[in-house]
DNA sequence: AATATACGTCAGCATTGTTGACATATATCG
DNA sequence: CGATATATGTCAACAATGCTGACGTATATT
């Protein structure tokens, strides 16, 4: 009838634990992960949301808003501030869908895709880091985890494993 | 003399790709990682900064507004906007710190305590979740890379290895 | 022809970050 | 002891980015 402790011999409070220093990680990592681009939109007049906008424009060349909507979770009010200013000051490109012309595509300029480089540079090199210093291995574990954390099976599926040809 | 080419024989490109994946998922771990935690605040007129309070100060006890300071990494106008909040709703209690009296060390409130149980049940069970799936290989390699991620040394310091006493 | 969908827009509000300036209590140093 | 540094708090203004609600237009589908 006694509680659980909290004492290394209990495995109750010990996975506790691990699952508080995933959360832990995951709030770390975020927060140096955005910190550089951050700096760096600040001194451009943009923020973080430009920076999402930017990235994923860059990715999935052409995408609809409604795409982008689906992929940002949030209202299209708030993509449409964003994208608006995007649009007017040459960073993404709009044009009508070939099929469905109620669609407007979306694009980077060169403007854009000059932008998306200097924005993620930090952030490809911090993840060119952490994976040559965990190894392959390490990579393999972190893939899995990340994708277990994932709420739904269709973000998942935007990860298709890796072929490097050598079959 | 010819550029480097997007093809999947190109290892370049394979790595950034790779890169590029890692960005990602941590952008849709993040954002899934949030949204359950988000609804709630909404609902008890909170927001996310709310929740990185309590949960900080749950996890530190007779923690110094310094140090939260140094794990949120904004400005104390920022925190103390939320931290008075917190405090005059009862859910964080300040008592003077007993060798430097300039200190003001928090802890949780049984209704705190409440709250942060509430907040993070979502997002343990993800990483519980996650990390069953995953297996233990993996959540080891998730460790390295996440830690691989941050750019202090003393965060790092925070996620000393789990022990289980069985040695 | 009616209805649904894709997208845009205006307006207002809340949260959360910023900078800058200034105040108080307490600790530390010379 | 007196000067200085540190820990914390506070007021004010501003910017970015979410949200809801309402309404409008063009195009596709039924």
């Amino acid at each position: 009838m006694t509680p659980p402790a909290k004492t290394s011999a209990n495995p109750l409070f010990l996975r506790d634990e691990e699952l508080r220093q995933g959360i832990e990680m995951l709030f770390y990592a975020y927060r140096d992960f955005i910190a550089e681009p951050d700096a760096i939109l600040r001194r451009s007049g943009f923020g973080r949301a430009h920076h999402r906008v930017i990235y994923f424009v860059g990715r999935y060349p052409d995408t609809t808003v409604s795409a982008l909507l689906d992929i940002l979770q949030i209202t299209k009010q708030s993509l449409s501030r964003v994208l608006g200013q995007l649009v007017r000051d040459g960073y993404i490109q709009q044009v009508k869908g070939p099929q469905d012309r109620r669609q407007r595509l979306l694009r980077l300029t060169e403007k854009g895709r000059d932008m998306e480089l200097k924005l993620t540079e930090d952030q490809r090199a911090r993840f060119a880091r952490a994976y040559r210093d965990a190894g392959v291995e390490a990579v393999d574990g972190f893939r899995k985890v990340m994708l277990g954390l994932l709420t739904r099976d269709e973000d998942r599926d935007r990860f298709k494993r890796l072929d490097n040809g050598s079959r």
